[in-house]
DNA sequence: CTTAATGTTCCCCA
DNA sequence: TTGGGGAACATTAA
């Protein structure tokens, strides 16, 4: 469900919110999302939360450290009221964190003390890495360009959405190989990515179904999208059809005449 | 009834 | 070693 935008704009409203707050009491109704032992989170207290690729991690006073990843439909709420899909629910001094997720595909993990955990395995930040590094690392590569985006070892944070959207703005057919792509197209990609998950931050994220913020609120990017979830739609650019293909198990869409082979 | 959905992981094959 | 394809996971909505 949440990309790099969408966990972006849920860490911003979780920060004011938990930073510097005690864990009471937590509780799991749901082992299946957790993938670590939960001992020992009552009476931490959260020094801080943080976005690393699409993953939240919460670091804690011991040094440890809380790493959620919302899989396809895993919702953070402050305040919100626990219900069938609550599958966390973090009790604090000042309110309720509940952690809800229909489909059980997202997980849940405390990781030692100062260890980085599964973000350690992840790619760059596509919002950090530079042009030139990032030219050179998709032209050393033999993949179709939008597995490759997915790769979360390649770039941490793009997902089905921004990924199609990207290679849309760079004039990119998903499945050009990455090492035949020019020094000029590559340089071109680097600056859609960066823009159109700007752009989403500012909208608050794309809400296709479940999406909400830490608040509960849709964001507001869906309505800006290009070609994702348009397909036969006319191209804003130029009219033709928006066409849906599957890459990597993947729905994908992209026009056909921006984006030639 | 069938298909698809913002994602990841694991297994097999080339 | 790298990459591709498919299945699996669990649930809902169209």
């Amino acid at each position: 469900m949440p990309e790099l935008p969408e966990v972006e704009t849920i860490v911003r409203g979780l920060i004011p919110r938990l930073t510097g707050r005690r864990i009471v009491a937590a509780e799991f109704p749901c082992q299946r999302v957790l993938r670590s032992p939960m001992d020992g989170l009552a009476g931490l207290r959260i020094d801080g939360v943080r976005r690393s690729g699409k993953f939240i991690v919460f670091t804690f006073d011991n040094r440890r450290s809380l790493e959620i990843h919302l899989g396809m439909t895993g919702k953070l709420l402050v305040n919100g009221e626990p219900g069938p899909y609550t599958r966390a629910l973090f009790t604090l001094e000042d309110g309720l964190l509940l952690y809800d997720d229909v489909r059980q595909f997202g997980r849940l993990e405390l990781s030692s003390a100062g260890g980085r955990g599964r973000t350690a395995a992840l790619g760059p930040d596509p919002l950090e890495l530079d042009a030139e590094s990032f030219v050179r690392e998709v032209r050393a590569r033999r993949s179709r360009i939008k597995p490759l985006l997915l790769n979360q070892g390649f770039l941490r944070g793009l997902g089905n959405i921004y990924t199609d959207e990207a290679l849309h703005r760079a004039e990119i057919h998903p499945l050009a190989l990455s090492s035949r792509l020019s020094r000029p197209r590559c340089l071109r990609l680097h600056e859609s990515i960066r823009q159109v998950l700007l752009e989403s931050i500012e909208h608050g994220g794309s809400s296709i179904s479940d999406y909400v913020d830490a608040e509960g609120r849709r964001g507001g990017f869906q309505s800006l999208h290009r070609v994702y979830g348009r397909e036969g739609q006319p191209c804003m650019v130029c009219g033709t059809p928006v066409r849906r293909i599957v890459v990597a198990q993947r729905g994908t869409h992209f026009c056909p005449r921006c984006q030639r082979r």
